[in-house]
DNA sequence: TTAGTAATGTTATAATATAACATTGACTTA
DNA sequence: TAAGTCAATGTTATATTATAACATTACTAA
């Protein structure tokens, strides 16, 4: 019975870290995730989900059409939510209810009922599973109502901001 | 140690139930609540809280005013979101963030991160509160993250219409 | 009575999202 | 290769949700 699942630090997107390989490495999987799948991998989605790389933001989706007419892409709204709705439909992107806005997948290629922290002060988000939430819900709950899809959002302050702040 | 909580049926809205009593019921604590908390309780906000017990429904904000205009009230925007908002802040009324949509709180006067159900076929909402809902984050989370609000919404089937469900 | 204030009324507009239809381009297959 | 098909993108218009800003009312209190 070994623990094999490290899962070091569940809030890394809140902490400094080598954001470039953080990057690069969740483009790889993305792309991976592609070939796999036989999805078509157009500039468009690609240039979307690298823009919700950039820093563990969310963007609303009029952000995203602001940031792709800078690129020359074609920026009218359904050209937005027709890459996000494709990019959340196979697990690539979620979207932020709290927030009306939508992050890159922490965990593509699993689906699963991801929860979200996000911190009021940075507004960043990061996704934990459930696994690493440990969240539950008793007995009964589940004897009462079969639960499909759970949406869970808890807004707060991360650990490097709890450094940084007064009050 | 005696199991005190009984809490016989988390999900009773979605079930057959005397809704005059619950509705009754309801409005009395709402109008207490005024009392102690000594608000103003207006011919609008009491309006508004008994659209919304009506039965177990959430109503979007224009719905609300659809119904306030055939009740001879004023009826722009501004008038349902005001009111909303008032009756949020104190712990009247929640909104669902899945929906777009308003609920009269079933636990006022405590101040609580609420769990809502929420059945995908017959519509209706429930709302559970921490103890019922067993739900707990494990150490790790809350450590790394100061939870201040938690936005938690299960969608689902409930129980009744699993019951009548063919597919 | 008048000044202050909370609540409501009103007009306009912001922000978010979708419907409906047109065009393009890649791929198939006859 | 021409015609057909289909997914993706482009475009126009509009729906839905929400707020800003200022006006009026009606009660309170000096």
């Amino acid at each position: 019975m070994k623990k094999k699942q490290t899962s070091p630090n569940i809030s890394k997107n809140f902490m400094d870290h080598n954001h470039d390989l953080c990057f690069e490495s969740a483009l790889k999987d993305f792309k991976q995730h592609f070939i796999e799948k036989e999805l078509k991998l157009t500039p468009l989605r690609l240039k979307v989900f690298q823009l919700l790389l950039k820093d563990h933001r969310p963007l609303g989706a009029y952000q995203i059409l602001d940031l792709l007419r800078k690129d020359g892409f074609s920026s009218t709204p359904p050209i937005a939510y027709r890459v996000l709705d494709f990019l959340i439909e196979h697990g690539f992107v979620h979207k932020i209810k709290k927030l009306n806005a939508f992050v890159a997948c922490s965990h593509p290629g699993n689906s699963h009922s991801p929860t979200f922290m996000i911190c009021r002060k940075c507004e960043k988000v990061a996704e934990i599973n459930e696994k690493e939430s440990g969240l539950k819900f008793n007995k009964e709950t589940s004897s009462e109502f079969k639960i499909e899809e759970a949406i869970i959002e808890l807004i707060g302050i991360c650990k490097n901001c709890t450094k940084i702040e007064v009050i």
